[in-house]
RNA sequence: GCCCCCUUCGUCUAGCGGCCUAGGACACCGCCCUUUCAAGGCGGCAGCGCCGGUUCGAAUCCGGUAGGGGGCACCA
């Protein structure tokens, strides 16, 4: 990483997790549009786990987000920290007395249903009641920021111009609790500013919060940073991403097979475009032409559909070796005791382009290495068709002195199609799923190469007794 | 209810006043290739929310309107 300009002008970006679940698609879409900020910029992304929430957070969470940030090529060479707001709590504290002591905040006891019961509205926001009252610490005592009454707060935003907030309509929000534990608005302002950030890119849910947050920064003495809140990613609903209803744990799609290299392509492309009829670009690519202030202001629909299709792409493009050991995995999880990687080698070019995920690996490969092919009874009955017995039988005795390999067994068998008046494609379908077990799969012959003369007719036989019995 | 944001094919987008008969991609539908299925090739379907204005000229600028979304916690 290069660092072309001085400290004082040097953009700082952050990405501010909290681990309080599996970390998501939206997450990682903030995360790689902050890290390419940096990287194009010659700046600093500044990793900050924001675990204030102690009864939400798990240690677990954490590691998942350095983890998944890692799979994405995010590693800990490409950022600084990790920093762990608990561990600034001092600062957060003491950012509170000077507040308080300026006369911009107070104490307040009001509980929330106070406040209903006086404005009749449980959306009406905080009414002020304390703002006045001169209370002083006790048991109890939340602390509120005193928001202006009057005047405007305008938010400068790459992607969303200057909306600007009436100060009027800001409510006096909490900033410490009862407990003396700081919120979200006053932490993760004061690490901001503490930590130098320039910019702060994050989702667009945080918008509002960006007024009084802005606020927070003057009262506190420092130059606002300029914000940029992208859109949220939407799912079939056009509702928010939610870790309930949709799958959206990046960790799901690796497991499944998706490569970092799509997954991140695909992300980047959520509101934003290469130059050109281009799609599927490197990453380089990206990184030279990602801007910022170019990201759609419109919320983005994750469509997995797309997601695979770049996803074949990339598989597509890896070189074979590349392939072979990346389905290793998946593979290996199959648990099969006949599985040998040498042989998977030999399938492994058959298989590179019928496959988006690598999961899929596995349906794909399997009757090789169970001592029985998979029957479903689907297949059977679709491939059994016909004159399928005599198919199988005829194969059987045409295979038994065939040389062993794929264009010779290829001949052999449309010989004994054409005695029955078939072509290739119907002829093979008996003993495709007499020994693949189904319909559908890698070229036959080939496949037939690999598994060998002596389990081939097995297969052969053992179907031609079950169509029998 | 209040505040803020958003609006180009079904979806993701290109477009930044004339190059637009609105381009690409995914999805979908045909055809070709073919050893099933893929992959690949060729072709097709499909869109500027609506109403006004500015202008010789608007998807592009302005104003409304409608619809959608986000937020309004002693969560982050």
């Amino acid at each position: 990483m290069s660092s072309a300009s001085s400290a004082a002008t040097s953009v700082r970006v952050r990405f501010a997790p909290s681990p309080t679940g599996m970390f998501h698609v939206g997450g990682a879409r903030s995360a790689l549009f902050n890290w390419v900020v940096a990287r194009q910029s010659g700046g600093t992304l500044v990793l900050r786990i924001e675990d204030t929430d102690a009864s939400r957070n798990r240690p677990e969470w954490t590691e998942g987000i350095i983890r998944a940030l890692a799979w994405l090529g995010i590693d800990g060479e490409e950022y600084e920290g990790p920093y762990f707001q608990s561990a600034n709590a001092e600062a957060h504290r003491s950012a509170v007395e000077r507040l308080r002591s300026a006369g911009l905040a107070y104490y307040c006891d009001c509980t929330r249903d106070d406040v209903i019961a006086r404005t009749g509205d449980q959306h009406r926001g905080y009414d002020g009641f304390c703002r006045d009252r001169g209370l002083g610490p006790g048991e109890g005592r939340a602390t509120r920021f005193r928001t202006p009454d009057e005047g405007q707060t305008k938010v400068v935003d790459l992607i969303r111009g200057e909306p600007v907030f009436e100060n009027a309509v800001l409510e006096d929000f909490v900033i410490a609790r009862a407990d003396g534990s700081v919120t979200f608005l006053l932490a993760n302002a004061v690490d901001d500013m503490s930590q130098g950030i320039t910019q702060v890119i994050r989702g667009e849910e945080h918008l509002s919060n960006a007024p009084k947050q802005q606020l927070l920064w003057a009262a506190l003495g420092a130059e606002p940073p300029v914000w940029a809140h992208v859109p949220v990613i939407v799912n079939e609903k056009r509702q928010k991403l939610s870790k309930r209803r949709d799958k959206v744990a990046l960790e799901d799609y690796q497991a499944e097979g998706y490569l970092a290299e799509a997954m991140r392509n695909y992300l980047m492309l959520l509101g934003w475009a290469p130059s050109g009829d281009r799609e599927i670009v490197p990453w380089e690519v990206i990184e030279r032409e990602f801007r910022i202030e170019d990201v759609n202001a419109s919320p983005a629909f994750f469509d997995v559909k797309k997601l695979r299709a770049f996803n074949g792409e990339y598989i597509r493009a890896l070189p074979v070796e590349k392939f072979t050991e990346a389905c290793l995995p998946w593979l290996t999880a199959a648990g099969w005791p006949g599985f040998d990687p040498a042989v998977f080698a030999r399938l492994a070019p058959l298989a590179q382009t019928r496959v988006a995920v690598l999961s899929e690996i596995t349906e794909m490969v399997d009757f090789v290495f169970l001592d029985e092919p998979p029957y479903d009874e689907a297949s059977w009955q679709k491939g059994m068709k016909g004159p399928a017995a005599e198919i199988l039988a005829d194969a059987e005795k045409a295979y038994t002195d065939a040389p062993w390999e794929a264009a010779a067994l290829k001949t052999r068998l449309e010989q004994v199609g054409a005695a029955y008046g078939l072509k290739l494609g119907k002829a093979q379908a008996p003993v495709r799923v007499a020994v693949t077990g189904r319909t559908v799969g890698p070229p036959l012959f080939e496949s037939l190469e690999v598994l060998g003369r002596d389990r081939t007719l097995a297969r052969i036989a053992a179907a031609r007794a079950r169509i029998a019995s």
